[in-house]
DNA sequence: TTTT
DNA sequence: TTTT
């Protein structure tokens, strides 16, 4: 079990990137978290990690400062520093990324809230049959 | 944005069924969740809901009494009494279960903790590829 | 463990009461939280309880429409119905409400996020002495 | 909303300190938490805080190996290395701690699951008397 | 019985 | 630097 709640701002816009190997779309961004309640606005800063279409939906309509819900899972990343020093990381790969306020990057406002919405990284566990209960 | 997380034991044995029109699996049990430092040892209990293969496991390898870990999501369930009355449930539709210990249904003890797990429902996030970041 | 995190809109203005022993405030409303990616725009509808002075806080500042975020823990409630029937419920006991847009209810528009926002049901768990580590 | 979930083990035993201001208990250890499904059996490390009472609690009961549920949010914590540099680490600040199996430090075995769980971090959001709805 |  |  390994599940992470985040609701937090855009810190820049995202940046979008492809695999060497597969081609596959990565966005990446940080996010502002508020603490609550407390004087001085404190807020703490996390790097999420959105892969595939969902990626691609976010670096197309997200920006900076735009506030979002992310649902998703915590993970270690470990990378070396130019000066060859081992170094870890903690970042949220996002299984979804809710849009909660509709800026005006672009033109237009008045957006429907689920126009953007990706069904990448979301699993059809609905079933229409008739249900046996 | 719609998440819940349940740890709990099952009171009794998993239902199977299968939809008339696809046929596809359904494991349908009850858990009950201990209210935290409650005396008289109060749980509240929730209808657990799974789907496809993951629903397979759990009738295979779930029984009475088994502690698990629940995510998911919450859902309305509109259902006719056979009085003809509307009636309202809430039920827990389980992306995820985790099998938290290992009872001795059926022969064995000793299961590796991964063994009967499932990645129905479950997203391939993960990227094999050089991460380009 | 027993978490359960919502984000939706109010169907209605909240009713505020106050319990006839201890006067303790109890704030209840629903909330319509739209299923993701269907078409015909699904909802489920879940009853939040909110205790104390956030729940006095959700009378005096939330209405029909607004956006919130919610955690806070899944419980059962037993009652009668006036035929003497025994039903059952699940509802959302919040220990958080977050309040996601800035309607016109009242004056004003152009509040600051936290404004309204409560430390009821918040744990002092930060520490400002120097931390041994 | 910052909300975190993990199941996971304790890599090394609990360690308890004191703030030097008021010298509040904190305990820190890291629990590994299993990917699903990864052949490899590979883990993510994170490092788990917990204030107060209920951080001596785990001081007193958990040890290595020991798999515990972990309720909390997550946060930033900057600070200096012995060379002056600055390094960011992300940690978990824990709510609550959830002891999942009962190992044989100390004498016994057969605990109640509840036994030395601890009010701590909790709120009272439960009410007595007859409730208003 | 429902919200945008 | 890691647990079962």
């Amino acid at each position: 079990m390994n599940q992470v709640i985040l609701i937090g701002r855009l810190t820049r816009d995202p940046e979008l990137r492809f695999t060497a190997g597969s081609g596959k779309a990565v966005a990446t961004f940080t996010i502002a978290v508020n603490r609550p309640f407390s004087k001085e606005n404190e807020a703490d800063f996390f790097r999420i990690v959105v892969w595939g279409k969902q990626g691609e939906h976010c670096a197309n309509y997200l920006a900076k400062g735009r506030l979002v819900a992310i649902q998703g899972r915590l993970q270690n990343n470990n990378f070396e520093t130019q000066t060859g020093e081992k170094r870890y990381t903690t970042e949220v790969v996002a299984d979804r990324v809710e849009f909660l306020d509709w800026g005006n990057k672009g033109a237009g406002g008045g957006f429907d809230n689920s126009s953007f919405m990706d069904t990448d990284g979301f699993q059809a566990i609905e079933e229409d049959d008739d249900i046996p209960f």
